[in-house]
Order: structure tokens, then sequence, then C-alpha cells
DNA sequence: TAGCTAACGTACTAGTTCGTACATTAGTGG
DNA sequence: CCACTAATGTACGAACTAGTACGTTAGCTA
């Protein structure tokens, strides 16, 4: 999420087109995060910045062209991390549990791309719609569980009928409520589904239901 | 939601505060629902009614809590709905499914009230937090679900260690989500989680997934 | 080192948007 | 049926906000 580290070796303005495109991507996403598309302001993104409204303008265009740049570059984020998954020399059950727990962490360490994807569905993706790079790639993750649902099917382990896809929404589900909806959750029920000390028990059952579902004794 | 019958028995204008008030409720829904609250415009508020802006600030005082009286009417059909809940003459397994499944319709019939939800947690519930009728109500729902696991606890049937608020966030994960973030899944999956074709796969899914929780083996 | 262009800054505008001051009338209580 | 108030309508303004016209300079290249 961070993109820019060197502290200045200014003094006089420096020209750094990678710094500034970089810079205003970080501070953008922050901006549409915390109010939304149309709550966030292009004002305060550039006065967030070390440059000015104009560059925001000469490097993507417009508001929106903005938005679906920070979408671009958060998903990017997404798909690097689903691209280090190293599941498959676990047993079905182990390789299952771990990929939930994987995902429960990186939903947890990532609220406001969590807070984008909410944004992007108000809007009914349609900026995901309308990009070229957000098109079709599709996530390295489904490949993964594909075949562990593939391998635990074979052993007779799993016995379940769903695909990869189903699974992914399935464990997604829980992990991105816990965190998109902790207030409101929190306000109606008094519970923090976010609270520190209560990490181990949902992030527990999260694995226990996935498992109990793909295994369940389906002959009655 | 509709809470505006008559279609007119005007000629000349005439007064009605309690139509105006609920008229202007059933529109604010849409537009937030539609566009967020920033994005929300009271001008358009007020064009889609058969009354003027004036009487928004009249009756609600502003933008902001006009919002927040649209969260307290969206919450109250879902107490209400949740009043209506008779799945305790059922045995725990059933109760439980049947409950699952009613959620699961719930949610499906209302993407507007999960819009809502969507964009007061974008404001980090700050609306709920400050409405005295949202504050402390507790879902009726909630204490149903408690009964039924205690029950199904008793007999042997449910081994897993969850109260009903926990049981409650996992049903709802998997409702919301699939409502909630059906466009951004669509466009990067390309599946249509609410494919009325679909339907009947997903719910069964739910309640699968949900008893075979409750009721794992957990001798292991 | 001259000159050229990518990168950057300033100042402004046109249009929008929330909110309100002021005027008016329907309907009710006395 | 008169007066009073709740309910409603009109017209307007102040502030904000996305976007741009125009001007400047860093630093590379020939």
């Amino acid at each position: 999420m961070t993109s820019v580290e060197e502290p200045a070796h200014n003094g006089g303005r420096i020209r750094d087109a990678a710094r500034t495109r970089a810079e205003i991507l970080d501070v953008a996403t922050k901006e549409f995060a915390r109010a939304g598309l149309a709550g966030a302001r292009v004002d305060e993104i550039a006065a967030l910045t070390r440059t000015t409204k104009r560059m925001i303008y000469y490097y993507f265009g417009g508001k929106e062209q903005l938005f679906t740049a920070v979408l671009e570059r958060a998903y990017t984020v997404i798909r690097q991390a689903e691209q280090d998954l190293d599941v498959e020399h676990l047993d079905p059950v182990a390789a299952i549990r771990r990929l939930a727990e994987l995902t429960f962490d990186h939903h947890e360490a990532h609220p406001d791309f969590i807070r984008l994807v909410s944004i992007e569905n108000i809007h009914e993706a349609e900026h995901i719609a309308g990009s070229e790079q957000l098109g079709r790639i599709g996530s390295p993750a489904l490949e993964v569980i594909h075949r562990i649902l593939e391998s635990g099917r074979k052993s007779g382990l799993f016995t379940a009928d769903v695909d990869a896809v189903d699974l992914h929404a399935m464990i997604s589900s829980f992990c991105f409520f816990r965190v998109a909806n902790r207030h409101t959750f929190g306000a109606l029920f008094g519970r923090d589904l976010t609270a520190p000390d209560q990490r181990e028990h949902y992030r527990t059952m999260l694995g226990d239901m996935v498992i109990a579902y793909l295994t369940a004794d389906r002959t009655a």
C-alpha cells in the first residue's frame, strides 16, 4: 500500500513522475476509502500530496479515472498475495483450512481495500467493468482451490457439491462481512467482530465451518 | 417499503403531514441506496416527491438527519419481519435451517436495505450510534437463535461452541455478501451470485454449511 | 550549452448543492 | 365563521467543488 518511501532529498522541488503518481494513488486510496467516491474531495487529495490538483488531472484525467486507478492497484496487491499461496503440499483438509486462514488474515490486514470494494459495489462495479486491466484476470486463488477440491473429492474426504468459485464466495463472505460490517454489527449487537482477543475464535470458526461443510456426512 | 398507497384524492393540493413525511422517506431510501450519503442529492429527492425541498428540512432538519430517519425505518422493517419468525416448533436442525433460509430470503428481497447498511458502514455507523431509536433494540432473531442453540446442544445434536450472535454473524455474512458484493464478484469471477436459477443452490448451500458446522463430529 | 519537452504550479471559473428567508394557504378550534 | 397555526411553496444565496487556461522550470539531448 505504501509505495513512497524516501523521506526527502529535496530542497528545491524535484521532478519524479513515478513518485508523484504513486503518492497521489496512496493518498487517493485513503481518501476514497474514507469518504466514498462522491464524498472524496479532489482538493483534499491534492492537499495531502506534495504536489497539486493539477497533477491529478495530468496523470489520471479526472476523479473517476483516479478511482479506477486506485481500484486497479488495490486489486493488484491482492492478486500478488494470492500468487504467493503455498498450501498444495498439505493434505486437502489442512490446505483448505490454511487457505481460509490466509484469506481471513488478508482481509483483516487491508480494511481500506474492503471499503473500496464496498464502495465499488455501491456503484455496481462500473469501474471494474470499464477497466481493461481488471477485466479478465481471475484470481490465482481459484485455481489453487480447484485443485485442492479435486484432490479432496478424489480421496473421498470431501463430499460437498461445490466448485472453487462457490467455496471462494463462502470463505470471502465471512472474512469480508467481519471487517466491512463491523461498525453496524458492533453498534446493533454490541460485539466487536474485529476485537483482537476474538481474532483466534473467529479464525477457527471460519476454518471449522468450511471443513465441516466440505466433509459433512451426506449419506442421510 | 411502500408506505404511500392512495393514488390521489386531490385536485387542489391536500395537506397530509404523515403522507408527505412517508413519501419523502420512500424516495430518500431509494436515492441514498442508489448514490450513498454524499452522492445523494437533496434536490433530486425533492423532485421525485409530490412536495418540495422545503419539506425535507421542515420534517427532518437536514440531509444527515434524513439519512438517519431512513435507516431507522429500514431497520424497523427488519425487526418486524424477525418478530414474525415461527420456527421453534421445529426440531433444532430444521429450525436453524429454516431460520437461515428466511434470512437468505429477506436479504434477497431487500437489496436497498443491504446497500444502506453498506453505506452506513462506510460512515462507521455514526448515524446508528447517534440514534436513540436504533441505540439498543437488539434483534428479536437473536433470542430465537439462542433458544434453538440451547435446545440443540441439550439434545446432543449441536456440538459447536458458538453463541447466538456468532451464528447470526455467520448466517448474515453469506446472505449479505451474496447481495452486497454481487457486482464486483460478478465482474471479477464471471458468476452472478443472485442469478435466479442459482438461487436454490445457494440457499441450500447456506443451510448445509450452517448445519454441518453445528453438528460436526468433534471427537477427533 | 541551447533548446525542447515532460513535469509541475497558480489562479480562476462555471456549475452545482445544501440550506434558508419569506410568503402563502388549508384546515381546525373557539 | 373567524382567527390561528401547521403545513406548504417560491425564490434565492453562500459555499463548495470539479475541472481548466495559462504560465513556469527541471533536466535531458543533440
